[in-house]
DNA sequence: TTTAATCCTTCCAATCATGGGAAGGTCAAG
DNA sequence: CTTGACCTTCCCATGATTGGAAGGATTAAA
């Protein structure tokens, strides 16, 4: 199976199939004698399960870990339970943050006439010195919006 | 004033107003002889809202909106409350990706036994390849945990 | 006054996961 | 043998931000 295959087979494109394998993620393929990349069902079977770590917001770090507890049979099932739960945590922290933001928002604008007259409270908030001091500190290791999949 | 006290005094780093100055968010300042940057009040109070407005997700575009249309004082109140809802449906939106993600891996974090055995439902389901095909499909022009302010 | 510390400047690189596209080789069908 | 659909590698862009190097300016203390 060529990598195009591979992609559609897995939902993984093939442009990410070639970036996981340079960074060592999913091993170096056989290739044919043109230098086509060869994958086996096998391979197509990993590509899912990255995939599928990855729709759950795991970064290629975590699922590195977690496709090599995969592979080991003697895995504790404990390892694999800590990097899901601190994946949550993570989650969480930005559920709220975003939350906040969604509610402080959905609260100016409730307050905003939105008509064609210039006050705003939206913008007098954003404007306000004594403001945006109080409330939770922006999370220190992930932002606010991220790029993304797009598939 | 320099930019360092600007920074300071308006909770932007100076690396991310010469890098608002160089895309356009922000005017170019004045300079002192010997080439420093020199910051007046009201630059600060600018930074400021640019800053909560920020803290509040907005992206440089909109913000850059925002900041025109408060500058504007012809505006009309609905120009910003249209961004800001639309602002906070995108939020909203990712909430609902995030808590799908959180609750997915909750879920199978509950059935793992978190021991030494391998068994492991988590990694059951990832390398299940009837699964994950039929929940949300990822948002299109946003992914899942971005980099970050980490102020 | 010399020196050291602390600023400031510009420029370049890295982050993270992903897509876009160019330039060129390969393969199968017509 | 040509055409089109693949594949290859390589470089670039995204967004917001930080880090750092190399070098000049300012300031405070010795």
């Amino acid at each position: 199976m060529n990598i195009g295959q591979a992609a559609q087979a897995s939902g993984v494109s093939a442009k990410m199939i070639r970036y996981y394998e340079s960074i060592g993620l999913i091993p170096k393929t056989v290739r044919t004698e043109a230098g086509y990349r060869v994958y086996s069902d096998h391979d197509v079977h990993t590509l899912r399960f990255i995939r599928r770590a990855r729709d759950l917001g795991f970064s290629v770090e975590q699922i590195a870990d977690l496709v090599s507890l995969w592979q080991d049979r003697e895995r504790a099932s404990k390892d694999v339970k800590a990097i899901a739960l601190e994946h949550v945590t993570l989650l969480e922290r930005k559920i709220r943050e975003l939350q906040e933001m969604a509610s402080t928002l959905t609260h100016l604008a409730r307050n905003c006439h939105g008509d064609t007259r210039p006050h705003c409270p939206i913008l007098e908030e954003l404007a306000n010195d004594e403001a945006g001091q109080g409330h939770v500190k922006p999370d220190a290791k992930f932002g606010v919006l991220g790029k993304a999949p797009a598939r």
